[in-house]
DNA sequence: CGAGAAACGTACGCACACAAACAAAGCCTC
DNA sequence: GAGGCTTTGTTTGTGTGCGTACGTTTCTCG
């Protein structure tokens, strides 16, 4: 019934906002081929894959980044994890969060700094971020499938740059 | 009060979570250097050049690329908007929504498909849309400062296999 | 023709992602 | 050593982005 009400709702404004013929960009702008949207695509499309790829693990790519990040640490304080990730403080914030609440990792006051967290996995979370790695690999075959091996290190050298990574 | 309690309450776990060294993964996982990671920097990067580059004209890379591809079609059903600007039904309503609360877009029925809704730009629509096509510009040449003519020819080919565009 | 499948839009919930504002703790300089 | 700046983490608000479920309408096929 709601949605019928809002439907005839739009539906019964008559000519005034609709007229004539729809307006059209003069421009011949192609949305195709622009930076911003091929980048945002092919995250999509790699996104799309991992959360396949990694279906049981319930795992985002955002935490798995975070996982393997402390997991290469050891420690680190959430702050110093955010940079390392390229997340703001208050993204990493929900992600530490979630992870916490799933037995993930475990964070201690820091001794030496008291505004600082300590961050470093449990052996649940160890555990899965070992497993998570074998499977990441596939994610990115299968994200990176319709490339050569030429066009893989030619493609991770310029989004190196483009990140400033490089 | 409610933040130092927090902090308190994590503190005063004394041995049992933390007790020896931390937990490290043995495997040499190198983050930065894989297409996910890297992907999702770049576009991050772009997102944050297009939020500056467009700033007055408020508007996000996704209601940009509506309004271009309204622009574009003239009239356009929501649904077959969602597929060329790679949005989900879902995404694409509230863009719809924002667009239309700006009196950017309006809708109206579909006489031929009741189920269908048909959106077209507003002239205030038409106006920001040729204004904010400039600033693009603009900002794609900020987002591929780091790389010559050749890489970014290079690049774009490369997105468009990996996004299924090419 | 009529039932089932498919398409369209909507609604809700979860997870990033960042800006802005804030409190607490540390640093630094005069 | 005291005031000011910085750093760390938190909170709130807005905007994507998708899964899922849903109601309506259209299409398809028997």
């Amino acid at each position: 019934m709601k949605t019928a009400a809002r439907r005839l709702a739009v539906a019964k404004s008559p000519a005034p906002p609709v007229a004539g013929a729809p307006l059209r960009l003069e421009s011949d702008y192609v949305l195709e081929q622009h930076i911003g949207h091929l980048l945002r695509r092919s995250h999509q499309r790699h996104v799309a894959n991992f959360e396949k790829g990694l279906g049981a693990l319930d795992l985002t790519p955002t935490q798995f980044a975070a996982l393997a990040k402390i997991g290469e640490r050891g420690e680190v304080s959430q702050n110093l994890l955010g940079r390392q990730t390229a997340m703001d403080p208050a993204t990493i914030q929900g992600v530490i969060q979630r992870l916490m609440a799933r037995n993930l990792i475990e964070r201690r006051a820091d001794p030496s700094d008291r505004r600082a967290t300590l961050l470093r996995l449990t052996p649940a979370g160890l555990a899965l971020t070992q497993n998570a790695i074998v499977k990441v690999e596939a994610v990115s075959q299968t994200t990176l499938a319709p490339l050569d091996a030429r066009e893989r290190a030619a493609l991770a050298l310029l989004l190196q740059k483009l990140s400033g990574l490089a």
